[in-house]
DNA sequence: TTGACATATTCCTAATAAGGAATATATAAA
DNA sequence: TTTATATATTCCTTATTAGGAATATGTCAA
């Protein structure tokens, strides 16, 4: 059997790091010509391009031409199977950091309760 | 410049669908074999050992040996930086649905508004 | 020890992917 | 029309990866 993953699959999009800096430039939500994308990408003008073209295929972005530019915007809705499939995960670490929280309360209600035996020696003085 | 992508990433991990049905597998967050694994997956065992070799490598999933077993359970902190990466995009649909949400508000106030016209119009007649 | 079983590893092939350089294409400007 | 600019595409090399088959390794059981 030959290989599973697709380049139009979201998850393999954003797998590369470069495509999630190209991404983060995007996300600002307006759109950006090429050139303006690899001024903030320390690589040449035609892997940025071929990125872009990964991220167009797997709908992560949209094109349109204006004039001699061609404008990319990010498409967030794109990435929603990939918060959909995460977010299931999610209650395991917040539930770590309830734990975390409940300790806290806990630790806090001791700390009172000390206060008021301590309260109550004072008293027996 | 070579490539970027590490299989140490968690998002490289996460890019391969077998993998995907790996953690699916492991997400009752009991321990499993490696032969129970391979049971669910329709795959040789060799490349799923392989995976799960990638999956450990991120960090997905711990392994103890037990027997002659390799009990493999999964490690749900380690998707966190996934979640935390695309929730940033949430609020781009959730704000989607909450203007389809007014928008259905604003229709069914406008049926009311019409309803009561008629009413108004009926006790015209 | 021998044999059965569970798993990892090695070796192989085919496919995929990244990045750079050079080139093609399209559009605007002179 | 010529020229400059923006971008995509092609070609090339190198690296990575998946999956299968075969094999090695380790562990239990008889």
């Amino acid at each position: 059997m030959t290989r599973q993953a697709h380049p139009e699959d979201v998850f393999s999009a954003i797998a590369e790091p470069r495509r999630r800096q190209v991404i983060a430039v995007l996300s600002d939500g307006h759109e950006h010509a090429v050139n303006d994308i690899v001024l903030h990408m320390n690589m040449a003008q035609s892997p940025v391009s071929k990125h872009l073209g990964a991220l167009h295929k797997a709908g992560v972005v949209t094109v349109v031409k204006r004039g001699q530019h061609r404008m990319y915007r990010l498409k967030p809705e794109a990435l929603r199977p990939v918060h959909e499939w995460v977010k299931v995960f999610e209650r395991y670490w917040t539930h770590q950091v309830d734990q975390i929280k409940q300790r806290a309360e806990r630790k806090a209600l001791e700390r009172l309760i000390r206060i008021d035996d301590e309260a109550a020696n004072k008293k027996e003085e």
